[in-house]
DNA sequence: TCAATTTATTGAACGTCGCTCATAATGTCA
DNA sequence: TGACATTATGAGCGACGTTCAATAAATTGA
């Protein structure tokens, strides 16, 4: 019994060393672009080695991808918080995944680069994949509550796929504030919600 | 006047040697990850040496750039050739788009790298956004041939997300081959131009 | 024609990268 | 306390993008 414990405590330990780690590196994303952080960067802001970086993931992409899930995960968690108080519309749950994009454009970036990239290892690639699916689950929810009934799925998919087009689009809208970009994709994810609860242009 | 001509056929023989290392790229992309492709390798293909590449690109990211800008202007040619024969449908446009973009995916690649990294030189940036305006304005021409009068301009827009998001979203299905992905796609292509066609879902 | 001059090409060398691994420090327990 | 297991360390490795002095090729003018 207290052999399990010991091991529970090993192990909460260990996870609360990486997380050090974690939180030096999402420090660093806030004040430049993930692909240009470095290891170097990483263990000097978290306030250990090199090498025991390596210690805790078998390498960078690794880490980033560490943090993407937990976002991923944050999301569908609000999600869900969303949808316990009151069924929200398509349109609240469309601009609520747009406003979180613009305040964590790490996180966006990041879903492009392990979409678009590939060379993650088959554990890594699975628990994307994983994430990914509770993220469509939660939008194909919302479409079946606002009375999509045929072809949900797909819709979900179709759906989900215009939200993130929205960034890919305009993340980088030449010479507007971040607030004008903010505006701007938060209008277009409107008018996407419209579109898909059936509403004419 | 001899001596216009003279400079006009040094610029091209300029760019003639520029192509061949432009060609030599774009071997490589045709086999591998363009964010893996190193100046070495490109140097080892086009037969030059690494001194050569930076005579014709301040550095790799232009290199690229310069990739990505030709494929842009090659659809914008595309679309108006479709679209000189006969005026295409909302659905044809978005099926080619997609289809490209599945046949090119390199292409599809640096879009969301170069519009989501920004790490571009000002003559870059604004060489990106000619070329992406370009685009917008043959997708809003084929939303108001379709009759779409009213906010033409955002709602090319909100359709030009919608398109580039299908492909972060399901260029990796997990466990599917190619060709069922473009099935997919195209699938999601045609759902999306419907229902900025005004289609009941 | 041929030296002088301009232009293009070359690749060794530089600083930095992700990552490894022999070594040192620390923790565990009889 | 001493033997053993675990964790942390950072110098070193090969490869990267990029630079630049040296070299080769092309152009010019007399």
């Amino acid at each position: 019994m207290t052999k399990k414990k010991l091991e529970e405590l090993k192990q909460m330990e260990r996870d609360s060393r990486r997380k050090i780690i974690l939180d030096a590196a999402l420090e660093l994303f806030a004040v430049k672009d993930f692909r240009s952080v470095t290891v170097r960067e990483i263990s000097r802001q978290a306030g250990v080695s090199i090498g025991t970086i390596y210690n805790y993931y078998p390498n960078l992409t690794e880490l980033f991808l560490d943090v993407f899930l937990d976002s991923a995960a944050e999301i569908t968690q609000m999600f869900d918080n969303i949808s316990s108080k009151k069924t929200p519309t398509l349109e609240q749950l469309c601009e609520f995944y747009i406003s979180y994009l613009n305040d964590n454009m790490t996180f966006y970036q990041m879903m492009s680069h392990f979409m678009l990239g590939g060379e993650l290892s088959p554990d890594a690639t699975q628990k994307l994949d994983e994430i990914m699916r509770e993220l469509m689950n939660r939008i194909e929810t919302a479409l079946l509550s606002v009375g999509c009934k045929t072809n949900s799925r797909i819709t979900a998919h179709a759906l989900f796929s215009a939200l993130n087009g929205i960034m890919i689009s305009y993340a980088r809208y030449p010479g507007k504030t971040d607030e004008e970009i903010r505006r701007h994709t938060l209008r277009l994810a409107k008018m996407i919600a419209g579109v898909f609860s059936g509403k004419k242009l």
